[in-house]
DNA sequence: CAAGGCTTAATTGTCGACAATATAGTCATT
DNA sequence: AATGACTATATTGTCGACAATTAAGCCTTG
């Protein structure tokens, strides 16, 4: 399962990573400042650097900057949340939709044969499904779709975000054989070069997802 | 017609918005190479503010960086563009659903206004519905979904690369007529609160647009 | 006591210089 | 003559210092 093929070169690069780790596992808590003199002597690094890294986490949607004021980690909340999964509904959506179309056959196979793999581990009920196979999953119908733009909104922009609140609201719910059931209905789709039916049944997996947080937001009172 | 609000305060915001503007408009030739040095001294200011306007310029996907090697302008293709419309029609199609939901009433009475305007405008047959028209009626729309991810990814992201081929590929094209009367139907939608039907609307319109686009792309052949 | 302006401290924005890297050209070698 | 290593040059990456702006605290004043 090789996920992000990004590679860090320059020391903005490795700051830029680490931050956003720090971010998303909450190591820096969600609506606090970036002060960059702070940073720059936590992260050992000059200041440019940090403002560097600083900016592209502002691409990622991470922090919001005010000019002459200064960066914060952007705030949780259970309307961001949805607002969130709107727009991947979309996406995403579009995504099957396309990977129905440009995918190859190759690709397809690999494909099935992780839903298989899944298939094993569900059985057995080990919860790694919901964690890095459900992104492996939609991380490949993303990567299918052959849409460079998609792929870097997706990957670059809005998945991070939505580890953050994963990680930091303690989703991991159940959901596990019934999403199951849906990734497999997709695939099949897919399989079927039937790309119509592909988006809708991504759109309303996703859909699926969403309320279901939005209960659970309910409940926990976000 | 407010279209953006964006303010520039710091200098970096000021040369980030006139390098913008150039490489939309093709002063800067799309894929030429950006020289930090030559720009600090054409636009008289620091390579550290040129450097910050790049980083910007690569989140609105104008540009693309390689790590020691430097910055160039995206190269306008067939394909990009079409990719590009793919998006679009999906987080458009999104947009015209929650427009449709989440809407005041007064926003959609000015909506209605501006149709007709525009409506008076077609009739004596000037160009102008394609140009400022609409883009404004879109960004209307866009802004309407009040999805804050959604508005940032199309009005930061993805509007001024379609301009840019807008502008360097000539694309002003017929569709007038017809694409008032979509948009007349995307707005009743909007206004009898079908979001459904408003984002079906959207994204055929879209679809429209990006055919007529292409087959003029094969005729000029790009 | 509240409101407004001033001063001061801290933070961000900007700059020029230096270090590290990549590209192009040259020279030697097979 | 072609290939490879090496050098030189130019460009990007990084740094520390200074300038500009903001926010806070204090003081003054109505």
């Amino acid at each position: 399962m090789t996920l992000l093929t990004e590679q860090p070169v320059t020391s903005a690069d490795k700051t830029f990573i680490q931050l956003r780790k720090d971010i998303v596992k909450g190591v820096i808590s969600a609506g606090s400042k970036l002060s960059e003199t702070e940073l720059s002597t936590k992260y050992a690094v000059s200041r440019a650097v940090i403002r560097e890294a600083i900016n592209r986490l502002e691409s990622c949607h991470l922090v919001e900057r005010k000019a002459n004021v200064g960066a914060r980690v952007v705030a949780l909340t259970g309307e961001g949340l949805m607002e969130l999964y709107q727009v991947r509904e979309s996406l995403e959506g579009m995504a099957a939709r396309l990977a129905a179309m440009n995918m190859s056959d190759e690709e397809i196979a690999d494909l099935n044969d992780l839903l298989n793999t899944h298939f094993q581990t569900v059985k057995t009920g080990e919860t790694y499904y919901q964690e890095a196979g459900d992104v492996d999953f939609h991380y490949r119908i993303i990567l299918g779709s052959k849409n460079s733009h998609l792929i870097s909104i997706l990957v670059d922009g809005i998945y991070h975000l939505i580890r953050m609140y994963r990680v930091q609201l303690g989703m991991a719910g159940p959901r596990v054989t019934r999403a199951f059931d849906e990734h497999k209905h997709i695939v099949q789709a897919i399989s079927n070069r039937d790309p119509e039916l592909a988006e809708i049944l991504m759109r309303r997996h996703i859909q699926y997802t969403k309320n279901s947080l939005e209960t659970k937001l309910v409940t926990d009172s976000l």
